[in-house]
RNA sequence: GCCGGCAUGGCGAAAUGGUAAACGCAGCGGACUUAAAAUCCGCUGGCCCGCGAGGGUCUUGCGGGUUCGAGUCCCGCUGCCGGUACCA
């Protein structure tokens, strides 16, 4: 006895068997471009997985999901004809890779190599029909070098207003732009400004980052410093108009248009003692309603302007604001405070002057970080000019006329001079124009979207392919990429700034005079393009081939590149949205051919522990793949995995239906074996190749290969396994199974379940010669016959006003007056009718039939 | 607060505006077995009527509406989950 449990069918025997043979035939090895097998009129089909980040707890049950659905498309698209690109890789560098290598004393490359080890074994083990030679690993050398090199096409190049593109700094050069012009407008480019630093983390973070790592634990604090940023603000107009012709979920596209947060309004120049300061506002309607100004905390001109007697108080508010830590911030949301400067605005279109405050409510990072306060018609306005006694002055009337103060929607402008009378939307236009030709102002459009904060302070990342010279960067030539990091004993953060590199101080020395850059890039960066290098992985001139390029990525007429990429939410705002930017860069540059990279996006439901919260170690409630498999077998896993409900939905693990689905399975097994007294399995001998046709059999299979296709296309995998489950019922019933049926139905399963199904037919191959010699998963899908389908008789529900009532049998040919005539005839019917009027008969052919009666 | 998503049996769920609950889990009964497991067959939303076959009636979070007909479409709520937050 090998286990406790006896097995309902030899997986553990097979399932490592198909495995090795898959592996060692290249069973799903696709050819592109330049391999030999490369056949170029079949249509490709480019299905992702997000790729692991190898942690040291190996695989979780929610990787298999996504991983069996893409496996799914994969191997039925390859079966349907198409040229199938299906990868798997290792998003490798970053900081949780270091914090684990820090943790456990050794080296990230040891720990990020172990890891990677039991990863691909764990998917090995489930049997996905990965193209294994493609396998990419963002921190080997081959791929680091493409990734600086990407780099380097950003750092050399800018964004060109008028074509809305980006375009080689070499055409500024021509033009004779000077080095500090074109340093100011390249798409990576070198800033000092205050970012998040991570004290404990000993690194900066971007924005999108600060709330994962905050939640972890980690302080975040605001500091100035020198860092590396990509231009991706540039692109805002772009990734928000781009997103509409992608077929992604509404919510994803939503999230990332709020994330990069589109404002139209206008800027508004207040004339300060003699500083001109400028506002946003998105209501510049509401300009006369202006009743004060605010400055944030870190404005530049706050200083210059506060009068002598509040002076002290100004600035003792300042030192405040600035020794709150963030987190304090928030919470206070709501409790305004400030402080007023002592200085007066004039409102430039009715010259009366209204007090200028500072308020850590308006943020230096934002708009102009000055705002004009019209407390009747903002909400943050009017808790402030209520906490400090400031005028409210009504200047929208509300259309319904509601309470006016507090009122922040759309109404007719009052108390607004040459506004007056007019539409929100009419006075915006209107107050606009009048900004534009007195040169008090001008139309503005403002995101939340900042560039992308793109160095870190860390060890495990891809190193900068620069150099300084005389307080000057430049890019180190293509032929000394890639850079590797330079091997450290000791990597630990350090706490300066520059980062750990900067201990090795030979690796530093570029020549006498120049240095190199010590910062590294964050973990965003290589899985930024690795769907580009899974194309051509092992090329060693370019990222990509040019022709691997336009078969994979192009061609088919749609925005996208990948046809299909899964993945969980988590990522919405993060690497989607890098991806799309550096994506559209490389488009601009000529090195792509497509404008975005995922055509068509899924996002797979959260898993959770059987006791419906989310799985973590403290609870105890984790499901290991490993024990699935072991147990009950991989197809085991996978399939129960795309019968627990919806792909994209939420949903909680149970074991009990693991083995419901294992024991379906285990009767699909038995429909070809039948178990011998010695517990081996013969052949069962209801099998037939020449049984006689039985009709209903026959429909049961022909309607399952007609959904379960449907159902694979529109990624409906628990209602396919429910289809299969009916065919597999039908064949357990059946006195004879013919055996071209119950391929039609491994066929199905094949994608599903490859394992058991390719199990079964070799051993009919053995039985039934006259069957195709190759492995289903190389053999054409089936074919419904639409014949098949039809039946002579079809059930007429009958429901009298809405309600059933009786039901008929009728031809299926039968015509509307006939299926009538039978309903009004049926005896429950007259019953229901008896004493009314019939008013009106609605026919549905082949469904029913609804008399109203009065 | 704002923006999304969801709400159907004891549980996971299914249902192009057309028989609500397919399929699976759990439960109940039966066959096989000395017995158990496994397997196979059958039953399984609530209430009411009937010894029974069967019949009636109610039911998709709540309240309205559109329609011959609504789980599905529209309006208004409630609850849960996710995202986001002083973004002017």
């Amino acid at each position: 006895m090998s286990s406790d449990r006896r097995k309902p069918f030899p997986f553990d025997e097979f399932e490592p068997r198909w495995q090795q043979r898959w592996e060692s035939e290249k069973t799903f090895g696709s050819a592109g471009p330049g391999d030999p097998d490369f056949d170029g009129s079949k249509p490709k089909c480019f299905v992702l997985d997000m790729f692991p980040y190898p942690s040291g707890a190996g695989l979780h049950v929610g990787h298999p999901e996504g991983y069996t659905a893409t496996d799914i498309i994969a191997r039925a698209k390859r079966m349907q004809g198409h040229n199938v690109l299906h990868p798997m890789g290792w998003d490798a560098f970053g900081l949780p890779a270091e914090q684990y290598a820090i943790k456990t004393g050794q080296h990230p490359r040891i720990t990020t190599d172990a890891n990677i080890v039991n990863f691909r074994r764990q998917l090995k083990s489930l049997g996905f029909a990965y193209d294994w030679d493609r396998e990419v690993n963002t921190t080997d050398p081959g791929y680091v070098r493409w990734t600086q090199w990407i780099f380097l096409q950003l750092y050399h190049s800018y964004f060109c207003e008028e074509s809305r593109k980006a375009r080689p700094v070499s055409d500024l050069e021509a033009k004779g732009w000077s080095r500090p012009q074109i340093d100011a407008v390249r798409l990576a480019f070198v800033h000092e400004a205050p970012v998040w630093w991570s004290p404990d983390l000993g690194t900066v973070l971007a924005n999108e980052e600060v709330d994962e790592w905050k939640a972890k634990g980690h302080t975040v604090e605001r500091r100035p410093l020198r860092q590396w940023m990509l231009r991706i603000t540039k692109y805002a107009d772009r990734l928000i108009n781009d997103l509409d012709p992608l077929d992604w979920p509404e919510g994803i596209k939503l999230l990332q248009k709020n994330w990069i947060g589109k404002s139209e309004g206008a800027e508004v120049i207040f004339n300060v003692h003699g500083h001109p300061i400028t506002v946003f506002t998105t209501r510049p309607d509401t300009l006369f309603g202006a009743t004060y100004m605010v400055l944030a905390p870190e404005h530049p001109l706050v200083s210059s302007i506060s009068s002598p007697e509040q002076l002290p108080a100004v600035s003792a508010y300042i030192q405040a604001c600035a020794s709150k830590s963030d987190m304090d911030r928030g919470d206070l949301n709501k409790d305004k405070s400030g402080v007023f400067t002592g200085a007066f605005a004039i409102n430039p279109v009715n010259n009366e002057p209204i007090p200028v405050w500072i308020a850590d409510y308006v943020m230096m990072g934002y708009g102009t970080g000055a705002i004009m306060a019209v407390p009747a018609h903002d909400d943050r306005d009017l808790a402030f000019a209520t906490k400090f006694n400031l005028p409210i002055l009504q200047v929208v009337q509300p259309p319904d006329n509601s309470d006016w103060q507090g009122f922040t929607d759309e109404g007719t402008a009052i108390n607004s001079g040459f506004l007056d009378g007019l539409t929100t939307p009419a006075a915006k236009q209107h107050i606009i124009s009048w900004l534009e030709s007195n040169n008090l102002g001008r139309r503005r459009i403002q995101f939340k979207l900042r560039d992308w904060l793109f160095s870190r302070q860390r060890y495990w990342g891809e190193p900068f392919p620069i150099v300084w010279e005389n307080g000057e960067h430049r890019a180190i030539p293509d032929s000394e990429l890639p850079l590797l990091q330079p091997d450290l004993e000791d990597f630990k953060p350090t706490g300066d700034p520059r980062g750990p590199l900067i201990k090795a101080t030979d690796w530093i020395r570029y020549s006498d005079s120049a240095q190199r850059e010590t910062n590294t890039m964050p973990q965003w960066a290589g899985s930024c393009w690795y769907y580009l290098r899974y194309c051509d992985p092992h090329n060693s001139d370019r990222f990509i081939s040019r022709e691997a390029e336009a078969y994979w990525l192009g061609g088919n007429d749609k925005p996208g590149a990948v046809d299909l990429y899964v993945g969980g939410t988590e990522h919405a705002v993060l690497h989607l949205l890098y991806a799309r930017f550096w994506h559209k860069v490389l488009f601009d540059l000529g090195h792509l051919s497509t404008p975005e990279p995922f055509q068509k996006l899924v996002n797979q439901g959260l898993i959770l522990g059987e006791d419906g919260a989310k799985m973590s170690k403290s609870l105890g409630n984790v499901v290991n793949p490993d024990d699935v498999v072991r147990a009950y077998g991989a197809d085991s896993l996978r399939l129960y995995e795309m019968f627990m409900g919806p792909l994209e939905q939420v949903k909680p693990w149970s074991m009990k239906g693991v083995e419901g689905v294992s024991r379906f399975l285990a009767r699909v097994w038995r429909v070809a074996f039948t178990e011998s007294p010695d517990g081996s399995w013969a052949l069962n001998p209801k099998l037939s190749a020449s049984a006689p046709p039985d009709k209903s059999l026959r429909r049961t299979v022909h309607e399952t290969i007609r959904k379960v296709t449907d159902d694979i296309d529109k990624l409906s995998f628990n209602t396919a396994i429910s289809q299969m489950m009916i065919c597999t019922n039908a064949f357990t019933a059946a006195d004879v199974v013919p055996v071209a049926d119950l391929v039609s139905l491994l066929l199905c399963l094949n994608p599903f379940a490859p394992h058991l199904t390719e199990e079964i037919f070799a051993h009919l191959q053995a039985a039934f010669p006259d069957l195709p010699a190759s492995q289903l998963a190389l053999q054409p899908w089936p074919q419904f016959d639409p014949a098949a389908l039809v039946v002579d008789e079809i059930e007429i529900v009958v429901q009298v006003n809405g309600k059933l009532r009786d039901k008929i049998t009728v031809a299926s040919a039968a015509d509307p007056a006939t299926i009538e005539a039978a309903a009004l005839a049926a005896p429950r019917v007259i019953d229901a009718i008896a004493g009314g009027s019939i008013a009106k008969v609605i026919v549905v052919p082949k469904k029913l039939v609804n008399i109203v009666v009065k």
